[in-house]
DNA sequence: CGAGTTTGACCCGCGC
DNA sequence: GCGCGGGTCAAACTCG
């Protein structure tokens, strides 16, 4: 993925450097260098006749060299941003694929103790617990949320949410509505674990166990069981949207978590029940087509969001504006 | 007043 | 058979 700010950019910047170590575009380059060559050409010309080759011409030629070089350490200040990104995303996949696995694990090492004679085992669940998921590529991540469950009961899932350790609610907002019917403190975890049931159908018999994370309790585990009979309260708005012409209530699009196929959710939920993040749209197949322009988007907001809270972004910014507008009113 | 939550009691499967 | 622990029930309670 390019990522890039549409300014007059410096070479040397991470869209180009990009472009250059793209080894499936090697037309992209020269292309490129094409294009930054004209670009500045072009506005050195323009600038150079507006000034009639005076003294002011040089200090625009200054002027636009030194907006390169803001261009240039922007786009590498986005790359780093970028890179930290990918990072994050990194640990936090490897932080629940060890907490999955391990658990599985442990219920696998229980269920064979039991069953000493040995019996059947299931190979390829050992070839599944030797897949390795700590990847950052994306479509790494789809494979992985797509694949088989491990313990062969495809009617269980977990789902990992990123909760605030401080709220201590065992809320988990998947578009279904849920009665709670019991809690219960554990051997293994000092957390206490809610027992809900799926009330958004009479005789709906998903039930819902939901408990926060040993190793981390600002992340919500919801273990889900059976498949519900209806559609979530998402659909049913969606499906209510879409006869009323896509007018109506701001609801999520493409919200529901499908029991059937364990998803993991990281902090993706506002409190409002609305999703933040167009990882949403990676569990579902009908969105697939859309997820690179909504990630696009996603990053880039994520990106501008993160600059907005830099002091020396800011100042940077508010240089080049004032900059800019001096420029303007002396010429 | 009804729906949802809390919480202690109870049930049940499993290991010893 | 007994104890333990997870899961469920249901009466009391809370809230809108």
């Amino acid at each position: 993925m390019d990522i890039f700010l549409d300014l007059n950019m410096d070479p040397s910047s991470s869209y180009a450097n990009s472009a250059m170590d793209d080894p499936l575009h090697p037309s992209k380059k020269d292309k490129f260098e094409e294009e930054m060559y004209w670009d500045k050409e072009h506005l050195s010309l323009s600038l150079a006749n507006k000034a009639h080759g005076s003294d002011s011409s040089r200090r625009l030629e200054e002027e636009l060299d030194r907006k390169m070089v803001e261009n240039g350490k922007l786009s590498q200040m986005l790359r780093i941003m970028y890179e930290k990104y990918i990072n994050l995303q990194k640990q936090v996949m490897c932080l629940v694929s060890h907490q999955k696995q391990s658990s599985e694990m442990e219920a696998l090492i229980s269920s064979r103790k039991r069953k000493a004679e040995g019996g059947e085992e299931e190979e390829e669940e050992e070839e599944e617990e030797e897949e390795g998921i700590c990847s950052t590529r994306d479509e790494d991540f789809n494979r992985w949320l797509k694949r088989p469950r491990l313990n062969g009961n495809p009617k269980v899932s977990k789902v990992f949410v990123h909760k605030d350790a401080s709220d201590p609610s065992l809320v988990v907002k998947d578009g279904y509505q849920w009665r709670k019917y019991g809690q219960k403190v554990t051997r293994d975890n000092p957390s206490p674990r809610a027992y809900f049931k799926c009330s958004s159908a009479p005789n709906c018999p998903v039930k819902k166990k939901v408990q926060r994370s040993l190793e981390d309790p600002a992340i919500l585990v919801a273990t889900y069981e059976g498949e519900h009979n209806h559609a979530s309260h998402f659909q049913t708005e969606l499906s209510l949207r879409s006869i009323n012409g896509g007018k109506g209530s701001a609801v999520p699009v493409l919200a529901t978590i499908k029991p059937s196929c364990a998803t993991v959710t990281l902090d993706l939920i506002h409190e409002d029940g609305l999703f933040k993040s167009p990882k949403d749209y990676a569990s579902s197949e009908s969105a697939v087509s859309t997820e690179a322009a909504v990630w696009q988007e996603f990053l880039v907001q994520q990106m501008a969001s993160s600059l907005k809270k830099d002091p020396e972004f800011a100042g940077i910014v508010a240089g080049a504006i004032s900059d800019k507008v001096l420029g303007n009113q002396t010429n």
